[in-house]
Order: structure tokens, then C-alpha cells, then sequence
DNA sequence: CGTCTATTTGATGGAGGTCAAAGACAGTGG
DNA sequence: CCACTGTCTTTGACCTCCATCAAATAGACG
């Protein structure tokens, strides 16, 4: 199935943008667009086949598990966001829709000629890549040392800066994409720490929780940052 | 002052080896050849100034540092790799010299106009950061929730592996490239436990110390690794 | 209303951080 | 050659923070 480019709702933000009208469209013949309902897997870890994708709508997490099961998510992807894996000859991670999610796939040779043939297309992957690089690295730097109170108000509000428009502005009202126990998988956490911390939150009048996943920013300044 | 391509260590092996020959003598122009004592800084995190280089002999650490001034080893960087922050407006990360290094710098619109000239050094950079983005996830992965002791033999495996020619294979014998707190800083852990950790695996018979550098893996199959 | 799952809260213990001090070297100068 | 100094590492004692175990609560849904 071809791609309907005209109705994709990331057409302006997505690495694609960066195509003149037809080279798109000659991407979008070497794609397929898929849908994924919560919790189903699109890519797995060892998996020989490279590919790659956009993600048009919902989002998901890239998780690596260790040998006692344990899951840890190394990242969260966003619309519009690329998840590639273009040359390696195996998948590293897993990758698992949060949500309900819409994507184009490409495979990892075709998107790789396009590349060769859009420099342009490389260039942007280029740049979302740094961009996933110092991602990754500030999540390290969150996790590494710091305590759970730090790193639980790190993730509120690095959520509050992703759900509002301007990247330095933070949203008062928004929904935590992740679960407890997600959270936690992210952070190096457990699920009872997380809570914890939420309600030690809460009750210094730091944020207000509505029902399980809302989250009103009362007084930011209360929360201790690193 | 030019660069003397002839004579790289690493002219085979960094990036900048995809160029052709004219290429690469073209790019060189804008560069420059800068060397670096143990400790000396080659970039500091909120400079303004975008720039990037590769590393031609040495070694160095990317790190950032909270605000209570402990510091985070976020990734090191061997001969032949990139540092590269092209695009943002800024240095994201502080990046120190380990030991002494020879490196080449260029400035950041310098590169952006060589990748838009040579689409292939674009291609090149984009596989090395996607390596990158790997490497900072497995590190990610294995101080999250990972026992001290696990992180230190993840570390110890790492080096050696870094250290033997294939990336497949383990040295037995190499030095460490860090210090004890360096690699505190690197595995999120304090000087004391990393000491302890080399401390019991030398006990257990799984590793033999020779000064305060020098490792060599007796039997491997001991290091509780996940 | 009953069941299932996610979240919260409490009690307890252990891994690792913190504080403190002793070694182990390398370099310096007498 | 030998003290002296400064830095890095090791080792020990103690205590804190967070994981673990356990149970209560709250919603969601049939």
C-alpha cells in the first residue's frame, strides 16, 4: 500500500519535509504504512531485518531487556519522530507502541537509497539523530547518580516540556504518557518508589494528581531538580 | 595551519575517509590540528561556539556535571571518532582529554558546508552517530538497574573488548583507561565501590590487578554480567 | 456486585553511599 | 639515599535510601 502524503498529519515536521513534492512521493512508493494498538511490538531486539520508520501518530518506547527480564526503556518516540536502524544488520532494541500508533515503514535498503539519492534526507536524519543522541544522554545523566526524587521531577518535567508548544515552556496540565510501572522502568526505579515520590510531591503542594495519569504543575520550583 | 592528512593514524578509519583523495584535501583546509594535555578541556557544555573534530590519537571523556558539581561520564571517545555538535547553538557537553590527544577541529558551519558538499561524509557521520546513539543506550541500559557488581564487570568486558582488535573477541591483558573515580563517575557509583567490586572479583579469582592500570582476565565467566 | 488490574501505603532489610583512616606510589628536595 | 608531600587506592564502620514483600484502595469493566 502506497502512502497517502497529503493527509499525513506530520507532512511539515517529519524527516521527509525536508523532500521537494515528488521526491516524496517517490519515497512514499517504497513505504507501507502500518497501525499498532497498544502494547504490540514493532520492532523486536535480534531481529535480522533493518528497518526503519516515522511515527505519523501515538507514540512508543524503545526498551532493551536484561537477562532476569527486567525491562528498561531507553527512549520515548513522538509523531513525527524517526526510529532507523538502517545499517546495522540486526535490530538492537525493542520497540513497542505505548498507545495506539500509526507509522510509515520503510525497509532498511530502500530507505538507505534514498538516502544516497535525497542528501537532503540524510542530512535531517543526520540532525534528528544528534538530537536522539543527547536525548539518550541527558536521560543518562538523570539516572545515573541522581536520587529518585530528582529523577522522578526530571521526568514531570521533561513530560511538561514535551506536552506544551515551546520546547523552554513547560505545560501546567498534562497527561503522563507512561504507566507507573513504565515510569519506573524508565527511570531505574520501582513502581512503589515512583508513587512515592509522586505523593511526597503532591502533598508539599508541589503538583495536583487527577485521576491515574493527570498532572498539574502547582509550584514547579518545589521540585527538586538537579 | 593544514592539515597533514599523509601522516593520519586514523585516515583510513575516521570519518573523513569516505572522502576521495581532493576531497579530503579540500576539507582539510578548514581545518586545524589541535593537541590536548591530560585534563585540558576541548569544549565546554553552554559555549556558544558549534564545533567538532576527530580524534586522531588519545582518548577522551564526554561528561556533564549536575549541580552539585559531581560529574557524569556520558560517553569516551577512541581514535578515529567523532565529536561532533554541528547543528544546536551550542555545546551540550563538556568533553575532556583522558590522557594526551591529537585531534583535528573544524568549525561547526565549516562541516555543515563540507557534508552538504560530500553527501557521502554526511552518510558516514550519520552511521558513526547512530553507532554512538547505541553505545550511549547499552550504557544506559547498564547503569539503570543493574547491581554495582554488574556494572562493573559490564565495564571491565567493555574495555577488554575495546582493547582486543575484534570486536568480538575479549584482551586479556589491557590497562584501564579511567581512573577508579572516572569510572565511578561512569557507572554512577562512588570510588569505594568500584574498589570494592575489582577487589572481590580478584578474590574470587576472576581477575588479576598489575598497578593501579593494569587487568588481566583469568576467567571471565566469573563476572556476574546480566 | 464481583473481578481484574493499577496504584497507593506500610514495614522491613540490604546494597551501596558516606565518613574516616591507612596504604601505596611517584615526585621533590635535602 | 631518605624523609616529605600529594594523589590515588584500598579497607573498615556505619547509616541512609530505596528495593522488596505484603496488604489495602481505587477504578475499569463485564
Amino acid at each position: 500500500m502506497s502512502l497517502a502524503c497529503d493527509t499525513c498529519p506530520v507532512r511539515d515536521r517529519a524527516a521527509c519535509a525536508v523532500l521537494e513534492e515528488d521526491q516524496r512521493d517517490e519515497l512514499a512508493k517504497a513505504g507501507r504504512t502500518r497501525t499498532l494498538s497498544k502494547g504490540e511490538t514493532l520492532f523486536t531486539a535480534g531481529e535480522s531485518l533493518a528497518a526503519c520508520a516515522t511515527l505519523k501518530k501515538g507514540a512508543l518506547k524503545i526498551t532493551s531487556t536484561d537477562i532476569d527480564g527486567r525491562e528498561r526503556i531507553l527512549s520515548l518516540v513522538h509523531p513525527s519522530g524517526f526510529i532507523g536502524e538502517m545499517f546495522g544488520p540486526y535490530m538492537r532494541h525493542d520497540v513497542v507502541a505505548l498507545g495506539d500508533a500509526e507509522l510509515c515503514v520503510f525497509s532498511g535498503p530502500d530507505f538507505q537509497r534514498a538516502i544516497e539519492r535525497y542528501p537532503r534526507l540524510g542530512q535531517a536524519l543526520l540532525r534528528r539523530t544528534q538530537e536522539d543522541l543527547f536525548a539518550s544522554r541527558e536521560l543518562l545523566a538523570l539516572t545515573g547518580n541522581a536520587s529518585a526524587e530528582t529523577r522522578v521531577a526530571g521526568a514531570l518535567v521533561s513530560f511538561a516540556r514535551a506536552a506544551s508548544d515551546s520546547p523552554c515552556h513547560l505545560a501546567t496540565r498534562f497527561d503522563l504518557p507512561l504507566s507507573r510501572g513504565e515510569l519506573a522502568d524508565m527511570l531505574g526505579l520501582t513502581i512503589e518508589t515512583v508513587s512515592r515520590m509522586l505523593t511526597r510531591f503532591e502533598r508539599e503542594g508541589a503538583i495536583r494528581r487527577t485521576g491515574k495519569r493527570g498532572i498539574e504543575l502547582i509550584d514547579p520550583a518545589l521540585l527538586p531538580l538537579s
